[in-house]
DNA sequence: TCTATATATGATCACTTGCTCATATATCGA
DNA sequence: TCGATATATGAGCAAGTGATCATATATAGA
């Protein structure tokens, strides 16, 4: 057992810096869900209500109010008022890409 | 507070199915932990022992393998073995690349 | 077969997570 | 200012997660 042992010797592996890490991880955590998967891909194309996406999603306002604070601190969504109703849409292009790459992909491998 | 609401009538929204949710909230709870991360990362342009992994990331032998196992359950990585040894490396590409384009993000935005 | 080394696994535990329930806050119209 | 509606928030709880510790398993060599 010494022969495929010729180390990599060094293919210049950069480790990860901590906040790198922390900033993956985390991102990679808010799409984790099911709940926040399904609130993304419903936001992706269009601004919708709390209220909207509580119902064509059956989730209590409650669930929904709790995710959006998830993502809004994230960054991940912002809002817009009007009235009592707010209005939520997807704020990163880089989480949306991602979701859609990993939803395409899960369908058709 | 009635005019900003003509709905979006019709953005053909697709809910996605059950099993594509799971997939898709599976694949991305394999990268939203940090450990997993720095192992798929050191992963990712070579092939390395159990004993490596741990060595190098300063993580514990038995910590190592069952982030591996969970892994490997979800074929992100495969092995080969060789004496006692077992070598790891990435299994799945398309995972390795969102890893890879999410690092990036995470350094330059 | 016995020992040493490499890896895997099961139990346990502290910590996190996502939900519900109750309630608070904010805005509009009367 | 009051009532109605929309949303936010805090507490509490059940379930999930990731690490450690102890131990099991597997392979090679003597």
């Amino acid at each position: 057992m010494n022969e495929p042992k010729d180390k990599q010797e060094s293919t210049t592996y950069e480790p990860l810096d901590d906040e790198t890490l922390f900033i993956v991880a985390q991102t990679f955590k808010a799409l984790a869900d099911p709940t926040r998967v399904r609130i993304l891909h419903l936001l992706a194309d269009q601004e919708l209500s709390v209220s909207q996406i509580s119902e064509t999603l059956h989730l209590s306002q409650s669930a929904v109010s709790h995710q959006l604070r998830f993502l809004k601190n994230l960054r991940l969504v912002k809002f817009r008022r009007d009235g009592t109703t707010i209005y939520y849409s997807p704020e990163d292009q880089h989480v949306m890409t991602l979701l859609r790459q990993t939803i395409h992909h899960a369908q058709h491998d």
